[in-house]
DNA sequence: AAGCGGCGATACCTCTCCGGTATCGGAGCA
DNA sequence: TGCTCCGATACCGGAGAGGTATCGCCGCTT
């Protein structure tokens, strides 16, 4: 299978339409049809089902859709990491850690320093982005390594070392009825009158349903709170950077937040490894 | 980048010399030659120094060893796996567990019990392969689950579930004097007069040097302990499989076997899905 | 029922590029 | 100074990728 082959179908199988896949692709529509049937043909698959109420995914397309990103994935990581090895003149190529701009600002610093101490270390770009943008970065070679943190990322594919863990606080306006509490429970929170919980974005940049304010980052959060439109709950460490007219308590229930360091399993490049060592030393 | 491109690539690298790698891919020199100039045309990179005395990489070529080898088994796994998904007629393609010959023989036959109970269950196609052979199957799509045993397999890139942990013990041949021992430890056994530790193959089917016989399977292994002209620390639940002659002693301080329950993290099937929920019903 | 619009398939052409053969050029070696 | 080994270069023929024009089918409209 070609990897042309793979990123046309990949168009249309999430277009479900031949002539806006062709379009996105920047090609003519009848080579696209050509090039799918060959692919079906070579297979012995039916991937797609041509309807006249228009394109749908066979089993075995919905199959080849999820199996085929995570090549074309692995592709364009192998593209993107060697295009930096060769970039670099000493023969010690950058790393690229990417972790969720406003958490762990601390952690990261020490980690950092301690690397940079290491014999022997090279150059770390630091790279923030939003929420849940890291592990594509990590799957397609954007990135070498990130910080997670679980529960909220998933995992799922790369080889971690846990390096932190930690209760959650919940954040409330100053002077909100809770705040001279020692703690509180999950169900004391779960629903405050005037204070809800905010929406985070989906991947796709949708937000789910429901009565909260949509929020993009921390700060505007923590704005959010402070002006009293919004209660949330947050790992302990968002302590660090409150501002004034914001309170923390402790929620005894709330699931423990574990921060982790994350890499491609097959990219244990010697920095990596590096920055991993140094990392778990913390 | 062209799969087709990828597989000249590692090919080249894999022989260090251009004349071979055409032969191993079935074509002639200069194409190969040709099609490899361009790919360090379109990267940007030098991949290859060629020197008077061979083929040698460079930093950048592997980088793109390493990381073009898991994309082309993610290429070859999302082709099989589709090819597998299309052969189903009725819409329930059947699942290929792996796992080593000769270990976790009572827990599989649970574990296919467990599962061909469920409601919706499908054909599970069980494979028995050699020793480290179950990643590359796993990764390469010709299996979708794996039964594993940490520290000796490796489950990086993998998604896992613990099934069972137990200790180790040595097997001897029956009469010898540690028989009579309630425990040991693994000073006690780690070179018996007479009865060195056998040695595995590597991946690539080469032995390490030592003193032991080269053994291929645990049946070998089994007979040559009673024999008398080995002996070998493993995992308790060999005892089920004892023929007459030899003798087990618990390793007190060896490390633990670990059965896990591994998938490709992509490929979250429905029944792989319900058959990992089996395992850890068990 | 006839007409129309949307959409994927087909027909056919062009030109790129893949693979093959023949040959060159430089480095080691006798 | 040849000889050999090996990768690069030159050049050619054919497969195939992509383009335009058009068809055929289905559903909707009037």
């Amino acid at each position: 299978m070609e990897t042309r082959e793979l990123r046309y179908f990949v168009a249309v199988a999430e277009e479900l339409h031949f002539g806006r896949a062709a379009q996105r692709l920047g090609i003519a529509q009848p080579p696209l049809s050509r090039t799918i049937q060959q692919l079906e043909r070579r297979l012995g698959a039916a991937l797609l089902e041509r309807g006249s109420r228009g394109v749908t995914l066979t089993e075995a397309g919905s199959v080849l859709l999820r199996e085929g990103r995570a090549a074309l994935d692995a592709i364009e990581a192998a593209e993107r990491r060697t295009r930096r090895a060769a970039l670099a003149p000493t023969g010690r190529p950058g790393v690229v850690l990417v972790t969720k701009a406003g958490a762990t600002g601390e952690l990261l610093a020490k980690l950092l320093d301690a690397y940079a101490a290491e014999p022997g270390a090279v150059a770390v770009d630091v790279m923030l982005c939003g929420i849940g943008e890291q592990e594509r970065l990590l799957r397609d070679g954007r990135a070498d390594v990130a910080l997670l943190h679980r529960p909220f990322d998933s995992t799922a594919g790369f080889d971690t070392e846990e390096l932190h863990t930690e209760g959650q606080v919940v954040v409330l306006p100053a002077g909100h009825p809770l705040t001279g509490r020692a703690g509180v429970r999950m169900a004391d929170v779960a629903a405050l009158p005037g204070l809800p919980m905010p929406r985070w974005p989906r991947l796709d940049g949708t937000f789910p349903d429901g009565a909260g304010p949509p929020v993009h980052n921390s700060t505007q959060l923590l704005q959010l709170i402070a002006l009293g439109r919004a209660s949330a709950i947050m790992p302990e460490s968002v302590r660090a950077e409150l501002r004034d007219g914001l309170v923390t308590v402790p929620v005894a229930d709330a699931p423990t937040v574990t921060t982790v360091i994350a890499w491609p399993p097959h990219s244990r490049s010697r920095p990596v490894a590096a920055l991993v060592r140094a990392a778990t030393r913390l």
